[in-house]
DNA sequence: CGTCGAATTGATGTCATTCAACTACAGTGG
DNA sequence: CCACTGTAGTTGAATGACATCAATTCGACG
């Protein structure tokens, strides 16, 4: 739990032996490659934390199409809020890109938190509008920009994740069907050579 | 400031007695229809709680088009995050469609209610949740729905707006032209007849 | 080597945009 | 009170962006 651990000291305010004590009652699950850890219609009980490979969370639309809402990469946090906190069945399904290593985070967790460090809390409201400010800016774009401008700013945005999501999904992530991406991709490496 | 008193003691869970200690520093400021609080590059330093009117906030695109992020009708906070948590210049605009009256809040004000609530942290994080999935929703619905299927889901989750904003600002909402919309609801009109 | 899913390519279709004309209506000034 | 003006909304025709369907090609893996 390397990651898991430099996360709450870097990002939650923790010391290192506060970690320590934490994380004796933790563990990790490993997952593989197209397992789930939600699926729709569950309750979505916990948050998870990547410690290693890649989670991604998508939905299905009325045609039974999916549409990826986020990925989740190592030091990521993925799960539904909408189920957790309003104790919905999730409308979303999470599984595993890559073989994917865990950390739950339920909210007895999160308090046991909140007591030992000062801080937590303010710096995890800062995550958080940290995720309402990057969903804004992917609404705008999706309000307002190409498919290409979108593709453009996906991979400046996420430039690790192109080596390890499939196309297919980085188009379903973008709102365009696969051959979409494909033709894109062409144009801009004709571009490139023209320029 | 009936609604903001009602505001902080139903959502953010302060006592009536705190509540009038706060707002005895506090003022509204109201602003003509058209009067922007928000401007692109400027630095954003409040929010701001609607008291009576309504806000619509919205970013331009390449082409210099508009397109809204969102509506704030009264009781609804409006302010650009990214700015105020991270010092950084606004992308967004935030003007009145309507004559508007709001409260400034400011970082001390938040800190203040966190002093004197023990439980305001929690129902702000709470709000805070509430909005990542409702911007979720959104996601979701601009990556899977047709024009038609978005514009339902809005007179469902705003009913209220529908007659308080303009259609091209729907339009806007929606990411699709004023004469797209306009033939979508033709086209409704039509299938309630038929029907 | 053969198989299966991913990616590319081409032909065609659909939905929304663009541009333009026109109607309706509110606000302004004579 | 009426003409003048500007903005919102509607409608039509042409265009454009992306989707769909179908046919290959590519590439990983047993």
């Amino acid at each position: 739990m390397k990651r898991f651990s430099v996360f709450l000291e870097d990002k939650l305010g923790l010391t290192t032996s506060q970690v320590e004590d934490l994380l004796l009652s933790k563990q990790t699950k490993t997952i593989n490659k197209g397992d789930f850890l939600l699926e729709q219609g569950q309750i979505c009980s916990h948050s998870f934390f990547v410690e290693e490979g890649l989670l991604r969370m998508y939905a299905l639309n009325n045609d039974g199409k999916e549409h990826v809402v986020q990925f989740s990469p190592e030091n990521w946090i993925a799960g539904d809020r909408g189920s957790i906190y309003f104790n919905e069945p999730s409308n979303y399904f999470i599984d595993a890109i890559e073989e994917t290593t865990v950390v739950f985070i339920d909210q007895p967790f999160l308090d046991q938190l909140a007591l030992v460090s000062p801080d937590f809390r303010t710096k995890n409201e800062f995550l958080l509008h940290n995720h309402i400010r990057h969903q804004q800016k992917r609404i705008q774009l999706l309000l307002g920009a190409t498919a290409e401008e979108r593709y453009l700013d996906f991979i400046q945005l996420y430039p690790n994740l192109l080596l390890r999501v499939p196309q297919w999904m980085i188009a379903s992530y973008l709102g365009i069907t696969p051959e979409s991406l494909s033709r894109i991709r062409k144009a801009l490496a004709d571009k490139n050579f023209a320029g």
